[in-house]
DNA sequence: GGAGCGATGTCCT
DNA sequence: GGACATCGCTCCG
């Protein structure tokens, strides 16, 4: 666990140049960041980043953006600080931010996150108790794009560098105590690249315990 | 706790 | 037609 909330710290967005970088650079910064979805002036869902993974463009197969700018993959060509959200396997969405100038493929995947505060709609919108497991909320990227309401239709291209948007990342000061940088889940081309990034030790980190063995640690 | 597997829609490799 | 950046459910140890 991290710590807890402080509401009066996510009125301000992360700006677009903290995504106009390397995702890799962008993805180690993004981890400790919250989460923030409001409808009118109330925040009713906040969670704290613990995993995200890093994807390019050409050099990288694993990356939607690998085959060229298609109608899917166009957010993440485009300018850096926008919500890229597509579905899988017929059943998830999974909820992407783009990086790099515009023109310049790439993006981030948000692979899971810790409950702050909204943990009943985030039960609710799973079909969860709320006396189940508070992991399995949010813990993967299908599962805590369910909790945040998060569909292509909603939320496709939104600007998440823009606090007046229902869905953004805000910075409340949280220190990262330590990094952890292992091969990414779920993919089979390019598996082998160390490009996924999580909070060492938070127990909402997604997958089998064998993907929570760092290659490498690092201060934040 | 871990391996195996089916369900399901969208987009092209 | 086949692949897919997943999940939740079994079955087995």
């Amino acid at each position: 666990m991290t710590e807890p909330l402080d509401p009066a710290k996510l009125k301000s967005a992360l700006p677009r140049k903290f995504y106009d970088r390397d995702p890799r650079r962008v993805s180690c910064d993004l981890l400790g960041k919250v989460l923030v979805r409001t409808q009118g002036k109330k925040i009713t869902a906040a969670a704290r980043i613990v995993e995200v993974e890093a994807y390019f463009g050409p050099h990288d197969a694993a990356a939607h953006s690998f085959i060229g700018r298609t109608a899917r993959n166009a957010i993440l060509f485009g300018p850096s600080g926008f919500a890229y959200v597509y579905f899988i396997y017929g059943n998830h969405y999974c909820l992407n931010v783009s990086c790099l100038p515009d023109g310049v493929p790439g993006g981030i995947l948000f692979r899971a996150v810790e409950p702050l505060f909204g943990i009943e709609d985030m039960a609710q919108a799973r079909g969860m108790p709320l006396n189940g497991n508070l992991r399995l909320l949010t813990s993967g990227p299908g599962r805590l794009a369910q909790a945040f309401g998060i569909t292509r239709e909603r939320d496709n291209g939104k600007d998440l560098t823009d606090a007046r948007s229902d869905l953004f990342i805000a910075d409340d000061g949280f220190h990262v105590p330590g990094v952890l940088k292992t091969p990414r889940i779920g993919i089979t081309k390019s598996a082998d690249l160390p490009w996924r990034f999580v909070i060492g030790g938070n127990p909402f980190v997604s997958g089998p315990r064998k993907f929570q063995v760092a290659v490498q640690s690092s201060r934040h």
